[in-house]
DNA sequence: GTCTCGCATGGTC
DNA sequence: AGACCATGCGAGA
């Protein structure tokens, strides 16, 4: 930024005259958005808070601080931070005036806020006044610091759109909006005064960090940031990757902008089309500096408050890049509006995009009907959309949607998760709908593929916004009680971090957690092991379970097979120098392998040569290599989200079985109606994803158990489903021939548990209950028999079942299952009989280059009679054939 | 049976 | 507690 002066080699403090160093030293911010430039000494005085002491001591406008006496000089712009005028007349300190009344929103916006309805007209017009005359002061009366409102909590559209003068709401907007809210009407009025003040002055700008951080509006802040510009003393502003948020005048030309996106109150009284391509950017900040407010400045906006409302999830965060790709090189100025992250059912097929009741409120024509109207409304790549605004009533209120949005969402590509934006391109009025992939929506600054408009002029009246004052209405104060006046910090960073995930929990599964599991999932599918351990039987309150010592674990995938003697063996591949080692059958990986973990001695060592042959290799690869590529991929996703690792991966698995969304990071499960405090159940003892110790293969702890209890659970009531199905449609089949066997009778009939997903794998076991390994597990007698799973619940029967259609993951798990079955089929690297195994087959052939799909399946028999593994949980190698593990 | 429409429900804020 | 809104779901086409 240039500064002020520069030419000249006396400092600008007209009442020093000293010649200034050779590297002259900033000190407050000019009209013109340069900077006065000062000698050592001057600056120092100024960064010292001293300025006006020191140099203004015999200057009118000193006055005393209501509260604490302290004299305050309010005539000069250096000061013009350093207090604030009061509702019953008089001056406050900043340091008092935030003690006193908190100082919870930048006085910027109570000043837009107020100008227009709070204002004394009289006021008003001086504002009004001041600010064309600023306007028209120069290129660039004024500049904010560049990290204005610092991406938290973007000040809302409303109040931002109506900054007739320059904010400077350096990052410390975070604290303002978080700062504790106070009641707004005397803050406001409070934020009137010294707005109106400032106005009078001819200047503007707030430190909003030195009020709220520093409370004392003292001369210190006001060297902070009055000069807030003095770009350099904030750490904040030059920061490229901190939204930006700045209003500027409406000359300031655009390379003035200095990467920040000004936001322009640019249409007073120019003509729009005359004007440089500038931004309304609220960049983060959802600023609506619109036309409306652009109009308003010469007579401000009275009806604009709905804005005000507006939920802070769905501000505006264009970035620079955003706004320029929408408005490209046209000269037109582009409004953001809002934005909003697709649920699932905005994506969806049904084509309707439900619109914040607000938003639709205050940037869409207002409708009387149900019916609405046409809305049009111009995409990314300049094309033409017409939807149909619309609202349903709703709890005596309204819903409003957008119809008709599918093509238009499929035509970006656009899904679950991806926030679409509104902004409004100006003086066309033109409703631009842009957008951000979710991938990039988390990061603002990086480049997205945000509108960029066309030249298209709508058509249609209302969608043309002409006159958006003509739709705006509600009240603001709501808005800043609500959005502006924050809490506290921390509730600033909630809200932030409630704009950027999904806002309920079922987006979130849709959303993050969705593609979380799809990880998982594969990997889970292709990495699940076994617990090596033999279970026991434990008796709680009164009912038997069997337990493990070992939980499931992820283990690297391996390839199982049979030697020419028949000897159960597994491959595995090393981590280092990717040749294949065998092991036992049983032996239990971890995730990531190394021949040095290999237990034969020989083949210890990396430089040991591989046993295998290139044509075993291939012989066994072929089948694998798509899924062991899945697994890699999964893997090295895993490797990337810890959290996703072992067991916790496994609740997640089987809370997701049970058809229940996985619960959000971080976040509590409440939607289970039987969940009480004390609860031990699954999801009720989770610790959040990621949290919490990493288990052990050997953890005992109640997650663990639970887990394997719960897996376990999951996978009988899956496979009896399918028995009975399976079952069913061979008595269909043979409805003579075949009645019901005797077993299967005996085993409906002496189940006690009447719950349908309790029951012994024996029961399970139904027609379909043909393999290799059935002679096997024909041996075992049940001893499921007479136990129960505490986590049944019966009256969720239906929707925990796997086989229920209701749970989509269960489905993926069980479309998993069969494809897997499908493909799972191994052959044995020298042997004809089928690779069977106890232990999962991680490495599916993938034949159909799907997912991974082998079946994890916890197989509660651990009655199945594999001497190499009793463990519980194992991979289905064959549909009709049950876990051997 | 499928799709669309409109309202109802319930979770979240 | 109320508002918002994502989604469910029944009715009708």
């Amino acid at each position: 930024m240039s500064s002020a002066s520069s030419s000249s080699q006396v400092c600008y403090n007209s009442d020093c005259k000293e010649l200034k160093s050779e590297q002259p030293r900033k000190g407050w911010r000019l009209r013109t958005g340069e900077y006065a430039e000062l000698c050592d000494r001057c600056a120092s005085v100024y960064e010292e808070g001293r300025f006006c002491e020191t140099f203004h001591l015999t200057a009118t406008g000193w006055r005393c601080c209501e509260t604490c006496g302290k004299q305050v000089h309010c005539g000069c712009i250096v000061s013009i931070h350093t207090f604030t005028l009061l509702d019953r007349g008089g001056i406050e300190c900043m340091k008092c005036a935030r003690k006193s009344v908190l100082w919870t929103s930048n006085p910027a916006w109570p000043a837009s806020l107020c100008f227009n309805s709070l204002l004394p007209e009289r006021l008003k017009d001086l504002s009004v006044k001041n600010w064309s005359q600023l306007a028209g002061s120069g290129p660039v009366p004024w500049r904010q610091a560049p990290s204005l409102f610092n991406s938290i909590i973007p000040p809302p559209p409303e109040l931002q759109s109506r900054i007739p003068f320059e904010v400077d709401m350096s990052s410390g907007i975070n604290k303002l909006n978080s700062s504790e809210r106070l009641s707004t009407s005397p803050l406001e009025k409070k934020k009137i005064d010294y707005f109106s003040e400032r106005l009078m002055n001819g200047s503007l700008k707030l430190g909003a960090r030195e009020m709220l951080e520093n409370g004392n509006a003292g001369i210190k802040c006001e060297e902070n940031y009055s000069s807030g510009l003095s770009q350099q003393s904030s750490p904040l502003k030059e920061e490229p990757s901190t939204p930006k948020f700045g209003v500027t005048l409406p000359h300031s030309s655009p390379n003035e902008t200095n990467g920040q996106t000004g936001i322009c109150g640019t249409h007073l009284g120019t003509t729009p089309t005359s004007l440089p391509k500038q931004f309304h950017g609220n960049l983060q900040s959802g600023v609506d500096l619109s036309v409306e407010a652009q109009v308003r400045n010469g007579k401000p906006r009275i009806d604009a408050r709905g804005r005000n409302h507006l939920l802070s999830r769905y501000w505006p965060r264009f970035t620079n890049q955003e706004l320029q790709q929408i408005t490209g090189d046209s000269n037109s100025v582009i409004t953001p509006l809002f934005e909003k992250m697709l649920s699932a059912s905005d994506a969806g097929r049904i084509g309707r995009l439900v619109l914040p009741k607000k938003c639709a409120e205050a940037y869409f024509p207002p409708i009387s009907q149900p019916e609405g109207l046409p809305l049009k409304v111009q995409d990314a790549k300049g094309k033409e959309w017409v939807f149909q605004f619309r609202f349903w009533p709703n709890n005596n209120s309204r819903m409003y949607v957008l119809e008709g949005v599918t093509p238009c969402i499929q035509s970006m590509q656009l899904q679950a998760g991806d926030i679409v934006t509104f902004s409004r391109l100006e003086p066309e009025g033109k409703l631009i709908m842009g957008f951000r992939k979710a991938s990039t929506a988390q990061s603002s600054d990086q480049d997205n593929e945000t509108s960029k408009t066309g030249n298209g002029v709508s058509t249609h009246g209302d969608a043309e916004l002409a006159d958006p004052s003509s739709w705006y209405k509600v009240d603001k104060s709501g808005y800043i009680a609500k959005e502006v006046l924050g809490g506290k910090s921390s509730i600033s960073r909630k809200r932030k971090s409630s704009t950027l995930r999904p806002k309920s929990k079922r987006l979130r599964i849709e959303n993050e957690d969705l593609i979380e599991l799809k990880l998982t999932w594969e990997e889970a599918q292709g990495l699940l092991r076994p617990p090596n351990c033999v279970p026991s039987v434990v008796v709680i309150k009164g009912f038997e379970f069997e337990e493990y010592e070992d939980a499931p674990i992820l283990g690297k995938p391996t390839i199982f097979a049979t030697t020419d003697v028949g000897e159960k063996i597994q491959w595995v591949q090393c981590e280092d120098c990717f040749k294949w080692r065998k092991l036992p059958a049983n032996a239990l990986l971890p995730s990531k392998w190394t021949c040095s973990d290999s237990l034969d001695p020989e083949r210890s060592i990396c430089s040991a040569a591989q046993e295998l042959t290139a044509e075993q290799l291939e012989d066994l690869l072929p089948q694998c290599n798509l899924a062991t590529k899945k697994i890699k991929a999964a893997k090295q996703e895993l490797d990337n989200v810890e959290a996703l690792e072992g067991l916790d991966t496994l609740a997640n698995l089987a809370i997701l079985g049970e058809g229940e969304p996985l619960p959000a990071s971080s976040q509590a499960t409440t939607k289970h109606p039987r969940h009480r405090p004390g609860c031990s159940c699954i999801v009720c003892i989770q610790p959040p994803s990621g949290k919490g110790p990493k288990h052990k293969q050997s953890c005992t702890c109640n997650v663990c158990l639970t887990v394997k209890r719960r897996f376990r659970t999951l996978m009988l009531r899956r496979e009896k489903k399918q028995s009975e199905k399976e079952g069913e449609t061979t008595r269909k089949k043979l409805p003579q021939q075949q009645p019901p066997s005797p077993e299967k009778v005996q085993d409906d009939d002496s189940q006690p548990c009447s719950n349908k997903g309790n029951c012994s794998p024996k029961q399970i076991r139904g027609a379909n209950d043909v393999s290799d390994d059935e002679t096997n597990r024909g041996k075992c007698a049940s001893p499921f028999k007479g136990q129960i799973d505490l986590n049944i619940q019966p009256e969720r029967e239906e929707e925990l079942s796997p086989s229920s259609d209701s749970g989509s993951m269960m489905k993926l798990l069980r479309d998993a299952a069969e494809r897997f079955v499908m493909q799972q089929r191994l052959p044995s690297s020298g042997a004809s009989g089928s690779a069977s195994t106890n232990q999962s087959k991680p490495s599916g052939d993938g034949g159909g280059g799907e997912k991974l799909s082998s079946l994890v399946a916890l197989s509660s028999n651990h009655c199945d009679a594999d001497e190499d593994s009793p463990a519980t949980l194992c991979i289905k190698e064959s549909g009709s054939t049950p876990a051997t593990g």
